[in-house]
DNA sequence: GTCTATATGCAGATAGAC
DNA sequence: GTCTATCTGCATATAGAC
């Protein structure tokens, strides 16, 4: 048998390039938008153009992944927060695990992550085939939404007469919109932000 | 003197194909986003797509009248809104100002307008430039609801730790993401969903 | 695996007839 | 004013050398 790198620990030099193809992408579409052109991609990665190719079939392909990857990291880190404010308590109070839901996806979009943030401003902007391919990944972080505000619904913590998808709706809207207007060299911090977040959508602007 | 259409009251042609080219834009651009083609355009307006060129010079200027006007629309019905109340008060109350204006802004958005609509579903996709000259129109809406938050600030309405900026974007991602996931065809209605809006912001989701 | 060079396709834009 | 025909430029994609 052929001594292949994949028995080594190191990642193969292929698997290495694709990693930073796709961290120079999410970077690119995070600060360009959906039309962010391959040769910038390219550049970011320290290859040429037409190098992409051998890693992915298509721009639509990379496009894909992208969407794929950044709702998995934003999932990845919003039930980390949650699991270990449960770990915190005997009793998971429901409020607060929303509350630690919310500012987490608002920091994973903020700053935690390129793909969080490029999923976050990019979703909207892709056309059709892709949307579609990426629907069942946001019908399951959707669910887990679903979950938590379900739960905390049944124990009386939200208004009665409120309609839960409309509310985790908005609720997005509000947290990745913030990728539209967020400057890390201005006056707010992506903690100040996360925190006016929770506040809103949980407690509203009125007294 | 010659005769010319501008002494009747009937728009010239010109003006009446323009506006047709705006409205078929305003459309696409709603649907399709900043990528909508013009040919699209061009056949929604019933007119081909190099016709195109002797009402607009470019893409790009055809792009930032839509914003514009996008604008100006929404800003036009929620100034309209709220005078509308302050008429039928003696006194206005702030809370209810920022109310009007929330259901205002997003029934611009889900359903008065595919300008309104186009606006809110592209700002965040144009290249820096058109973006750029659309900012001073951003900044005298932004105005206007600043002034909507300061008063009821000072009136002691919102809370006191409250950061007015953030408020305010990240209720306008609330309100222009609706854009995203809104649904004709599907179980709520715009009206719903401004409701529910009003609701999050103002008060919150939780009990 | 990545390079250079090139092909392909498409959307925006222009020219001239009508 | 609008049409048809055409040009141009650019981004994606391919081919073959290394």
């Amino acid at each position: 048998m052929v001594e292949t790198s994949s028995d080594t620990k190191r990642p193969t030099k292929s698997a290495r390039t694709r990693k930073r193809i796709l961290d120079a992408a999410a970077a690119e579409f995070r600060q360009a938008g959906y039309n962010a052109r391959l040769v910038d991609i390219a550049e970011r990665a320290g290859i040429q153009a037409g190098s992409l190719y051998y890693h992915f079939a298509s721009r639509e392909e990379l496009v894909a992944e992208i969407l794929q990857l950044g709702l998995a990291t934003a999932f990845a880190q919003v039930r980390q927060a949650v699991e270990e404010l449960d770990g915190s308590d005997i009793e998971s109070d429901p409020r607060r695990r929303l509350e630690t839901a919310i500012r987490a996806h608002t920091m994973a979009v903020l700053e935690q992550s390129d793909y969080a943030s490029a999923q976050a401003k990019i979703v909207g902007q892709v056309p059709p085939d892709i949307a579609k391919a990426h629907k069942a990944d946001q019908r399951s972080y959707g669910a887990y939404w679903n979950d938590l505000l379900e739960t905390a619904a049944t124990a009386g913590v939200l208004r009665a007469d409120l309609d839960l998808f409309a509310a985790r709706m908005l609720a997005f809207g509000a947290m990745n919109w913030t990728t539209e207007w967020f400057d890390p060299s201005r006056r707010l911090s992506a903690d100040q932000i996360a925190d006016t977040a929770v506040m809103m959508i949980m407690s509203g602007l009125a007294k």
